[in-house]
Parts: structure tokens; C-alpha cells; sequence
DNA sequence: AAAATACGTCAATAATGCTGACATATTTTT
DNA sequence: AAAAATATGTCAGCATTATTGACGTATTTT
């Protein structure tokens, strides 16, 4: 027997880099990166006694308000049971509103109330504040490069979905006006 | 009655945009893209009966061999009841030894095996790919301005923990000796 | 010897996802 | 008009990943 179990538990003590091409550094960056960039909005909605997928299914009624549930959990990929819940609480709390299709009237078209909509600002507000800021430190500037780039790392066939959004509010900021920095 | 309950449940027919000076098409297209960049490891771990906190258990068992339990946790920032599952199963598949601390003995140094460096590199490379195409097709180029950025993305109390962290593919650094040797 | 530390583990709970099954209202097809 | 398909809601059960609290054990520090 060469081997009793092909060696097994041989501890390896050199770190992964980049002697195999890949690229772990970005990849841990982009963890850390969207860890912290989903905590502010935690934190927020944790005193509502909600959690991210509140947010989710709130982001995008305002987003597209009058979007079917359909429409929602295609967006969302998840299944109907799994947004029943964290809707139902939405709409309960009077953040969201159904509304029966105009055309078809076994459709919901979910919309926000006032409350959901300001609800939805506070929670994107440090969000975007987080991003522009990254934007200026990092010398990127503007929002163009990103955006292709966040666009590039979706997978294509999303890729369409997206652009159904409402535009982009491209650069009625020239040089960052909010003054965070 | 100028309002009974403050409106209850008007619907808001307008879709939020950037009139709020929030940048809400870069915050759902961190969404996307970070769901999309999970999904090709999540495909992968699936087939061993893993999940996402595998995979980052063993990203960074990968990229600091010997780190503690503790710092693990520290990394990770989960609670060590929420690791002990998830390290121990991969300890039991050979993906993880433990070895005693050296200098205390008390504590546990975790390193990949072979295996173990096996399935980190065969998750990461998707993942890179997928940034590095995304480089390419954005025209942002090299990695340089992403790195910054994604940097600045993360709480700042946290930066200097990535730090430690193993060179970047593009430049090994210059300085920086791995002193642990 | 006592206290603190590092780690493991048991137990209970929560948030978010899943599948399957079935009900109800409405629209489309036959 | 009857039947089938569709959009949604809901019940029931289950998995994963996280949480907190409590306790045990080995080891180091005081």
C-alpha cells in the first residue's frame, strides 16, 4: 500500500493567491463589500422587526409600482411561499397596497404607501451614501464605470430585466453634492 | 377631515428614482450582481451537500492557513455555534485538519488538505472569471480601480483585517513578508 | 489554587428559503 | 356553458444558516 488513505489530512501551510490565476483578493472584497453594504439597511429595518427580505420586496414596488406578484417573484427568484410571508407583513404594516389588475383581475399590483416609500428611502439612503462615497475615495468618479461593470457581472439573461428599471439618475450630480466626504 | 389615518394605503403610482438624489439602479445592480457571483460556487457545493457558509469557512482557510477558531470567527463574524456545523463537516470530509496551536495549545490552527485546497480553487475560479470578464467587458481594465473601490465599500474598521490578507494575482508585493513562515 | 481563555457542544429559537398540496377567483379555451 | 388554465393565497412540513444561553474540558495565566 503506497497509501493508506491517499494522505489523508496532510495539512497545506502556503496561502492561496494568485499563483493559480485566480483572483481571491477581489473575491473576498466583494464578500466584505456587500456584507457591510447590507448592514446599514439591517440595521434599520431590524426596528421594524423586518430583515432583508422586507427590503428586497420593498425596493423593488418602488421601484416598479404596480408590478404583479408574479412579475415580484420572478425578480426575486423565489417561490410565492416564500414571499407570501414577508408581503403579507408589508402590507399588514400598511407599507405596500394591492391594487386588483385593471386588465386581468385575478392579478395584485402591489404599490407602495407613503409609508413604504419613505420607508424604502431611509433604507437605501446610507446605501447610496456608501457607494458615492466608495466612488470618490477610489477615484472612480462617476457612477458610468461601475455600473457597466455591476451590468457585466450579471448574468446576461438578467441582464434585460434590469433595463425595465426606471432610469438611472446618471449624473445630475457632477461632482457629488451631497459633501459626505 | 383632512385625514382619518393619515392616508392609510394610498397607493404611490411613481416609480423612485434618482429625484431623491439616491442611487437606486447602483444599489439593486450590487443586488443582482452579488446573487449571480454566488451562484456559480452555490452550483458546485451542491454537489457535496454545501452551503455558502462552507464555501466561506474555506475561502479563508484557504487564504490564511493556520488561522484560530477565533479568528475565524473574528473574520467571519458569526458566532462559533454557527461555525462549529459547517467547520466540523468539513473537518469530517477531509476538506479541514485541525493541528494544536503551537505556542498554546489550547487553540485549534485550521488548514486545508488537499482536498480541501481542491474545492477552494475549483469554487473560486468561476467567481474569478466571472469578475476578471466583467473587468474586460466594462472597460475598466485592470483591477486596480475595483480593488479600491470595493475597499472602500467596507467599514472602515474593517479594512485593516483584509490587509493581512495574501498578495493580489497582478503584482505580488514587494514587501509585506509572510513572517509567519 | 483560582481565574481566565479557547474551544466544543447541547438546546432552543429566528429568518429565510424550499416543496407539495389544495382552495378561490378569474380568464381563456373548447 | 362547461372545462381548463392561470394568478394568487394558504396550510403544512422541512432545510440552511444564523442567533443566544449554558455548560464542560483542556490549557494558560494570575
Amino acid at each position: 500500500m503506497a497509501d493508506r488513505k491517499t494522505v489523508r489530512g496532510a495539512p497545506i501551510k502556503t496561502p492561496v493567491g494568485g499563483q493559480d490565476g485566480i483572483d481571491f483578493s477581489l473575491i473576498e472584497l466583494f464578500f466584505f463589500a456587500y456584507r457591510d453594504f447590507t448592514s446599514d439597511p439591517d440595521e434599520i429595518l431590524a426596528d421594524y422587526g423586518f430583515g432583508r427580505a422586507h427590503h428586497r420586496v420593498l425596493h423593488f414596488v418602488n421601484r416598479r409600482p404596480g408590478l404583479t406578484v408574479a412579475e415580484l417573484l420572478d425578480v426575486l427568484k423565489i417561490t410565492k411561499q416564500s414571499l407570501a410571508r414577508v408581503l403579507k407583513q408589508l402590507i399588514d404594516t400598511d407599507h405596500i397596497v394591492q391594487l386588483p389588475g385593471p386588465r386581468d383581475r385575478r392579478q395584485r399590483e402591489l404599490y407602495p404607501t407613503e409609508k413604504g416609500r419613505a420607508l424604502a428611502l431611509a433604507l437605501a439612503r446610507p446605501q447610496s451614501r456608501r457607494i458615492h462615497t466608495a466612488l470618490g475615495d477610489s477615484g472612480l468618479g462617476n457612477r458610468t464605470s461601475i455600473e457597466l461593470f455591476l451590468k457585466a457581472m450579471v448574468n446576461p439573461e438578467l441582464r434585460a430585466q434590469i433595463d425595465i428599471l426606471p432610469a438611472s439618475p446618471t449624473q445630475q450630480r457632477s461632482g457629488d453634492d451631497d459633501g459626505e466626504h
